[in-house]
DNA sequence: TATACATTGTGAGCTAAATCACAAGTGCAT
DNA sequence: ATGCACTTGTGATTTAGCTCACAATGTATA
């Protein structure tokens, strides 16, 4: 499916700085993609010749670490995702996997790469999205070595709260193994904790539905361990 | 001191990219700095209008986390530091610390952004170059974070010896306690692994000079834990 | 040269969290 | 409905690595 970027709702911060005639050439060199929940959008290992564009839905960024598979963060639109791959050496270096239905835009690299030349102000976007990922990633690097695993999982649910949500109550996306996966710790572990929470009357619990009943405590238990 | 940066021997494979009118530019606003072993170059916190260009020696980027200091990475020569910073808020969200006598260019931010602006190539090599970052810290992430502590330790070591000195002998820049903070361990453990490395014939060790006998042994280490 | 301060080595005990083991619940495909 | 696979809950046991404590080195500076 073709579609116009002009008319696009989900239009990226960095297309928005695109002339109409930029614009024009996007629309003729992306496809708009679905992908349903589990499914699997690129996976480390393989070949890529796209710049994938997150326009809808949740996505987890995920590696093969040296023993367990590590969720690396989520993403939620709007956002690009595979640029370094894009730019590099055109293998997946981590896999993305859809955790809700989800619509991307797979845009064609060349065509991206020659935005990126022809579009000052589209690159210097990027460049400064780019940026904010690293600072991101160097911070969530050193939360989660050195906190304790409590406070990780407190931060990850107030993230998910906060950042992807944006309500006190919500379905978490992830079973307790992935989050496992996510915040480092066993599965077991997870679900100790989670239980602890809901007895410390912080959260409770319907399944996957949490709700954040004292935010307050979680911030602590988030800051403290 | 202003230097003629077509005549320098330390240029950046994205300054190559730029013509001679633009690298007279980059001459006419850029300062060379020298720092002394141990010297802040940044400080997390600090406002900065510069790009630092790292031309020789060598530097820690350390965050401070929750709880304690955290290196993220150590830089060498040539790479452009602090990039997030200059595109982002203007404040530094990471200190920047000499390892060894260091000379760095400070390169004024709109002049930085003069470049990227007309020149495409060397926007595109910083891309490039940012993006190779973010996949360097999703690695290293998961690496620390699944690894067992010894095998952090040797993989440090090997990646010492290879990447930043090219010898199996070499002296390392941190004190224990630093390569504590590295790995995310205690300094006492890394006193023990050193002396376990030591006793079990895989390096041989004459106060912080590191020779790596068994490298094979120590990348087993590194795997395995 | 003396004095202070940072760095290292090593023992002892403690603890968070992993692993193992099994039971119970959930959901989706035939 | 009936299985089968995936998920979750909880106990028991084990362990890597932290913390505390103190001694022995360096190594800057007055």
């Amino acid at each position: 499916m073709k579609t116009d970027c002009q008319l696009c709702p989900y239009i990226s911060d960095a297309a928005l700085k695109l002339a109409a005639c930029d614009l024009h050439q996007l629309s003729d060199n992306h496809i708009v993609v679905s992908f349903k929940k589990g499914d699997s959008i690129i996976k480390q290992g393989t070949y890529s010749t796209n710049v994938i564009f997150l326009r809808k839905g949740l996505v987890k960024i995920h590696i093969t670490g040296p023993y367990s598979e590590q969720i690396v963060k989520l993403a939620k639109p709007p956002t690009y995702l595979g640029l370094p791959t894009t730019v590099g050496d055109k293998i997946n270096q981590y896999s993305i996997t859809a955790l809700e239905d989800t619509e991307v835009c797979f845009i064609d690299m060349t065509t991206f790469k020659d935005l990126l030349k022809t579009n000052d102000e589209f690159a210097f976007e990027i460049i400064r999205s780019l940026c904010r990922y690293e600072i991101d990633s160097f911070c969530r690097c050193a939360n989660r070595i050195q906190k304790q695993t409590r406070g990780n999982l407190a931060e990850v649910l107030l993230d998910m709260s906060a950042t992807i949500f944006e309500s006190d109550t919500f379905t978490i996306p992830l079973s307790q193994s992935e989050v496992g996966n996510l915040i480092d710790t066993s599965r077991e572990s997870v679900s100790r904790m989670l239980s602890e929470f809901e007895k410390d009357g912080i959260i409770r619990m319907q399944g996957r539905q949490i709700t954040i009943t004292n935010k307050r405590s979680l911030e602590l238990v988030s800051q403290n361990g």
